[in-house]
DNA sequence: TTGTAGGCGTTATCAA
DNA sequence: TTGATAACGCCTACAA
């Protein structure tokens, strides 16, 4: 009995009659639970094998009530690798566990939010990972659904569980890093924080740029003539490249005599580049360069010294969080976790 | 009757029950067929509204033998955006058509394609998209299922939908747009065609390395000491940054006289500036560089003129072409489908 | 050790 | 115009 062509999909049914069993025994073979004697064991196998049998996984997860889908919702902002990587964390280890990831990419519009968890909660996924900021509303309708929830890297509520980044360490080594080098005339090129208008969503830029105003305050002295601030258009929009080569550009004509900077993302740090190298300018030569992200920094010229943010932990973590929870391995009161952040020492970076 | 916390999900009963009609009624208010009474539609929105009703996408896919999910296999070579924006543009099309994205991303090991096209037909989805090379085994077990597939960019075999982009074109105007600018010492750094060992699996690398090969032999004259191969170390593989580095440091202590770059893909030629600026030459200036994709050349300095490859587009068309089939708006026999590649001219490339 | 039967939430058919 | 009911494919008591 070959039907497995044309959308004519073996069921159970056909996988019993072509053994000569009934159904159950079929189902207690699949899913390996409860008494088969070994010959009826084999003779299914063998009709499993003979009709192409395959599970319906609609089917399943509507009788069992559980779907082992984890909804990934996230907004690749291209051409920044950040996200794929946290992306594929999640997948990885999901399917290690025997989930399956639903991603939903939102691009830009915050509207998109709210489609993009209902789709989850329409598909009955288990568990959500949000990887890009969502409104404290958007959070509470999945909560209130009744499914766990983790918002990654840039929290915007208390909701659930969260797992963000030791953005202030970071920082501070790699200023520590340039100050220990000789220099003292260093720049921070970022995003303002405080231009969200929201304690949580400004949390990664403030402990950024905080961390560079206290260790420069305690050591070099900090000069705010030095700092330069790009505002997001929108609350979806991350300042790149462009505003990194405006603010370089901006600050050497000032003549600020900079010697180092420190940009809150390797693709600002990519702009700095550009505008530095336009003024016939070298790195580290003459001026020295910390990025954000450790994204772009493999592919710029020299390569950048950066502070890595772990991605792919990012999301493991998170959905190692979740499928615990769900198996009953973690209690489910919302945990907060925060990664490392590590520099990465490698060329744009030298003695003043 | 307020029931929909705590995986307490209302269903179509429940909704029925609060309205006070057949669940039969309710479903046809909420699919929009069939006859309901302008009253008993209001009673049943209502009731919608005060449940929280949400479809059960799981039971309706089941009943209906249609999940409106494609699935979208692929592989993203991160930093490599390339990928990401052919998922977006699937994603986005997909969504705007109603069909929902499921995305498998396989990283590196080839044998992980079975399991995520194993992973799509458990969960029914309604067709497949290729956008990484499958092996033809692979993609004839999907075919046999049923399922309509297209392969994008690097189809392995004849079967199903192709698309592809007109790589041949594409590297035609790159060295032509060399020629013009006086060069005739033009180095082309790339993947060697025939190491795949499958003549649908080169096709790219073929056109790119074909078309300067015919230009140049036509006009300035091809010199092979000027080609710089790398071969896959995988067949998951692609050589990147550091084949760039390496071979145009190569190319350089040869002492050919290079004026000029072609790199077959943008992360190669990322490498390619290094290996200029490690010696302290300067790019145009000395030497001009054009790369492939249009992924990281706006983050590089110079701005690097490349041959940007329709990578949302190619997304974009596959789903429609598979979403259009499945509605019956297209014949179901292979089509093949060849997107343009256009030379984008920045920063990069000067006269000689 | 195996089989029977009910139900998960929908949709669709057919009566009423 | 509405309602009862039978599937869809799977899982799981419970009966045999």
């Amino acid at each position: 009995m070959r039907l497995c062509s044309l959308r004519n999909i073996p069921t159970l049914k056909h996988v019993a009659e072509e053994a000569g069993v009934a159904v159950s025994t079929v189902a207690r073979v699949i899913n390996d639970k409860g008494y088969v004697a070994e010959k009826t064991r084999t003779k299914v196998m063998r009709a499993v094998e003979t009709t192409g049998y395959r599970v319906n996984s609609l089917a399943r997860s509507l009788k069992s009530n559980r779907s082992h889908v984890i909804g990934h919702l996230l907004r690749s902002t291209e051409p920044n690798p950040f996200f794929v990587k946290v992306a594929r964390g999640v997948e990885e280890y999901a399917r290690s566990r025997g989930y399956t990831t639903l991603t939903y990419n939102m691009h830009g519009a915050s509207e998109a939010e709210r489609m993009g968890i209902e789709t989850f909660l329409n598909w009955r996924a288990d568990a959500l990972i949000f990887s890009t900021p969502v409104s404290q509303e958007n959070v509470r309708h999945a909560v209130q659904a009744g499914v766990p929830i983790v918002q990654v890297e840039r929290p915007r509520s208390e909701l659930g569980h969260r797992i963000t980044v030791k953005n202030y360490q970071g920082a501070e080594s790699a200023v520590r890093h340039l100050l220990e080098l000789g220099h003292s005339r260093i720049a921070y090129i970022g995003v303002k924080p405080g231009s969200q208008g929201n304690r949580f969503a400004d949390y990664v830029e403030d402990e950024r740029f905080g961390a560079f105003r206290d260790v420069m305050s305690g050591r070099a002295g900090f000069d705010e003539n030095l700092v330069r601030f790009a505002k997001p258009r929108s609350p979806e929009h991350i300042p790149g490249t462009g505003h990194g080569y405006q603010a370089m550009k901006d600050l050497l004509a000032c003549a600020h005599n900079v010697s180092a900077v420190l940009a809150s993302s390797d693709m600002i740090a990519a702009g700095v580049l550009q505008a530095i190298r336009e003024q016939g300018l070298s790195v580290p030569g003459d001026v020295s360069v910390i990025g954000f992200d450790d994204t772009l920094s493999e592919y710029l010229s020299p390569l950048l010294t950066t502070v890595r943010l772990p991605a792919n932990e990012l999301g493991l973590t998170a959905a190692k969080l979740l499928i615990d929870q769900l198996e009953g391995k973690t209690p489910s009161d919302g945990q907060l976790i925060e990664l490392d952040a590590e520099l990465i020492i490698r060329k744009s970076t030298s003695t003043r």
